[in-house]
DNA sequence: CTGAAAGCGCTTACAG
DNA sequence: CTGAAAGCGCTTACAG
């Protein structure tokens, strides 16, 4: 059933048939109804082939996957998707996942020609990310999930990254920690940096060092929180306490703790940033684990409507947004051992 | 620049450079090359969307998120998915996600009727799963990604589920051990189904019985993995060795097995399925886990290309693969500690 | 081997 | 408030 055949059955023209179906007011409060009704009961849904080239329009928000088996990569990723693709759906819109098999850039300029999406999220921006430049270029309308560098006003969704990491260390500090390790992200990303920011000025404010020696980086994965918190722990000062970037980080620091024979919370304490995945959930650990905690999957949502919102012309510097994250205090984080 | 502007810079017909860009053979060879040449300086590159429209093929494969907040919406998805569009891209297809916000059935009917994807992936196949008889009904082509009752043959990549988990118990048994646990994914899910009755089998043919009480399924997370881990163990015939479906409730069950004061590989032996995902990684383990490994992410560019040529006519019932397992062994199986 | 023309199924000024 | 018509940018019989 196409617009043709459900408009000769009405007995009215193409025009104003999807005109009714498409919300305009200037058709009769009847004659509406009549075509809304028919279009359900024949099960009528417009071509969005033909809707798409007729507008111009795609319907698509598109996501570039990092490339090949990046292992930045991560698990969070899946639960970021759905919540843009749920939120893009209520909206009508479909999210276009492209790979960048050959280079990123070499994607975002294939969606951009062919038009395949009207608009791109970002995500994992690096602080200086050559895309924000390459997405001006292309004018392609884009929402950053995170913050970077930018020329100008861009639309972005970040969560407070420092003053999250800031919070954790000076609830470490208020237990008495003096030696409070970060095991970061990879540097190149925006928030990994802003997590040292915080981290290093929770330090400074209370009169600390922040030692490079305590403050290492990497991919986040369980390999390499183990490896950073292991190296940690054999240094000459090694940290009464280890603020992770991830819960995956934050599984491999464990594990370094106790394979040194020491106690998680009463030997070292331990907070790690919680995206709210479900396979892993820090308060079902033993001891649970303290967390900064933001849902990476309502962050999707939020940015699929800011998308929404940036298409219908909302200026990208009205589209700004920081959500605070909530430190939930658990069982890992506690006085240190000889305090 | 379109295809009008670029055949009037060449002096061509529409039709002409057209068939030359497909590459169809009635076209002489300089005209190709003057075309392709063009096309090129030109950084000509065809609208999709009328591309589309013209050929009634949308150039992408769709795939229906799990709805919500599904906790079976795992962090696997990721690899998999990035696989699945690394190889589409490679044949010039998209992939897109679809969320389940009403439910899968109007995902995969919204899908079909407007006409947004050529085929569609079912993960996360169930042992009677209602979505392959509407995929049927709606006549769009699809590859599983799994297995699943159908009353017909249909297109789909498969892990051995069964040899593996069956030579995981057989290599358990070899090391002597007798009561041998199962901590197993949701039993609805064809995999799950497929996993028991290798280990099953495995007992079986040994002489052992399959008890119930090591006998357990639930989500894969680390949660439910300590929990029915935890649940063995204080029975009243523990197990010795536990296999566990993903690498998530693997995490689970060594927790439950350290916080109850035992050795891993020494007091219990471990062996988890691993799909290779990079944010943990069995082989860094103390002790490195006991594996059945199989890749989900070259699964995913398999299953590209098994869409691609379902679309090019080959048979549903010549697509159909099983993958075996490796099973690798490392320090997280031993014998028994009085065997 | 090449071109003129119709068609894919919508939308949207424009005229009435 | 409604309709006839042109247009979106491709593809593809068909004729030559």
């Amino acid at each position: 059933m196409n617009l043709k055949e459900l408009s000769r059955h009405l007995g009215l023209s193409q025009s104003t048939v999807s005109r009714a179906l498409n919300g305009y007011r200037d058709v009769s409060a009847d004659t509406r109804e009549r075509v809304l009704e028919a279009a359900r009961r024949f099960g009528y849904s417009p071509n969005v082939n033909a809707h798409r080239l007729a507008t111009g329009q795609s319907g698509a928000i598109g996501i570039v996957f990092p490339s090949g088996n990046d292992p930045l990569l991560d698990p969070l990723f899946t639960d970021f998707l759905s919540g843009l693709t749920n939120s893009a759906a209520r909206r009508q819109m479909d999210v276009l996942v492209s790979a960048s098999f050959d280079s990123a850039e070499a994607s975002y300029r294939r969606l951009a020609q062919r038009r395949s999406v009207d608009a791109v999220v970002l995500s994992g921006p690096l602080v200086a990310d050559p895309r924000v430049s390459l997405l001006d270029k292309l004018d392609i309308p884009y929402v950053v999930h995170g913050r970077t560098r930018a020329p100008h006003p861009y639309a972005f969704l970040d969560i407070d990254n420092e003053g999250a990491f800031r919070q954790a260390a000076e609830l470490l500090i208020g237990l008495g920690h003096r030696r409070i390790g970060l095991v970061n992200g990879d540097l190149r990303q925006s928030f990994a940096v802003d997590r040292e920011a915080g981290w290093r000025s929770a330090l400074l404010a209370a009169g600390l060092v922040a030692p490079d020696a305590l403050n290492d980086s990497d991919v986040m994965t369980d390999e390499a929180g183990y490896r950073l918190t292991a190296g940690m722990l054999s240094s000459e000062t090694p940290p009464t306490a280890v603020i992770c970037s991830s819960i995956f980080s934050a599984m491999g620091a464990c594990r370094a703790i106790r394979d040194r024979g020491l106690a998680i919370g009463s030997d070292i304490s331990v907070i790690a940033h919680d995206d709210g995945i479900s396979s892993i959930r820090p308060e079902t650990h033993n001891p649970p684990l303290t967390t900064t905690f933001s849902s990476i999957h309502k962050a999707g949502e939020r940015i699929a409507e800011m998308v929404a919102d940036l298409l219908g012309g909302k200026a990208a510097s009205a589209s700004q947004e920081v959500w605070p994250v909530d430190l939930i205090f658990r069982d890992s984080t506690r006085p240190p051992a000889r305090a």
